[in-house]
DNA sequence: ATTGAAACGACCAGGCG
DNA sequence: CGCCTGGTCGTTTCAAT
């Protein structure tokens, strides 16, 4: 399982052929594992080990897959302390200011959101004075007016992205 | 780079050495790619294949590394949608029911937290009737009093577990 | 932790359904 | 056109230092 990611194009996602049963299957499994061997994922989806290979390739190069990494364990890295920042701003959000942000390696997710609030990030720290000190960050930056942090007490379910979609939720407007 | 997940056991993190400047780097560069071959990793932290292999073989057994899996892109595998919904209880969160939810693979996260909620869910979701469908079923749910939706309009960051630490940010008890 | 060697898996070419 | 079979080559991984 060594295809590289940096050989692949980024290509659109519509000018793609759509995933197949087969496709969705792979792609099921790699988002739960991907260090299994093209034979194994091949007997798993019932393709031989280039047929699959062949498929993978494409499915990174079309940027249904867009990389491998590794998921590290928070509390094992010294960060046992996640949260969600809401953060109200006085402008529209994405300032370059606020995507500075980034640098952060605290800092997981940034994103711009309805409902009552401009910004919701979602951090992970090494403690609560390290989380003060993100605030504090925070409220330094210009355009920041406020902000309300939810606290994880504890995680029950954390991945990524999953190809599956279930049935009474998909989307069906020809049943009406 | 084909060690597999399963051979590995679980540990816990506590009486697992802790992680030196080497291994720091190693979970850096696998955080982002898992695909580079174990002498391309050596040679970026200056060690031979066999040596960070061995590593990387530890840093899985002792659970720092949980598992290596694909990171798939939502829009290519047909969910535009991403959002965080909290959710108010009547009880304490945590109820059978709705761990149940763990079933939906729209479901991506669901953490118990402080603030003015109780859950903390993201969801990732085809449209805006299949997100309204698990609404639906949230509030179909025992114990669910109430949701807050947060759609996110764009994501600026996204991306997992850094083993990194902001210099500013550490936690540092001696510095008084 | 390194080197050297063996086993294994990735991946290319060519041919079939 | 996509899949399979066989072969080459790079990579993982073991043993000894």
């Amino acid at each position: 399982m060594a295809v590289k990611d940096q050989d692949m194009v980024r290509k659109k996602a519509d000018d793609t052929r759509p995933l197949d049963r087969i496709d969705r299957k792979i792609l099921g499994v790699l988002a739960q594992d991907a260090t299994l061997s093209f034979a194994d994922l091949g007997t798993r989806v019932g393709l031989s080990a280039p047929a699959v290979h062949e498929r993978v390739k494409r499915l990174k190069a079309d940027g249904v897959i867009k990389r491998t990494v590794a998921i590290l364990d928070g509390a094992a890295i010294s960060k046992p302390l996640l949260a969600f920042v809401h953060v109200d701003t006085t402008g529209w959000g994405k300032t370059k200011a606020l995507m500075a942000l980034t640098d952060f390696p605290e800092v997981e997710e940034i994103h711009s959101a309805t409902g009552d609030t401009c910004l919701i990030m979602k951090v992970r720290v090494t403690s609560s004075v390290a989380l003060e000190g993100l605030l504090a960050r925070l409220y330094d930056t210009e355009g920041v007016r406020g902000t309300r942090t939810y606290v994880a007490l504890s995680t029950h379910l954390e991945r990524s992205p999953q190809a599956e979609v279930s049935a009474i939720l998909e989307d069906a407007p020809h049943i009406r």
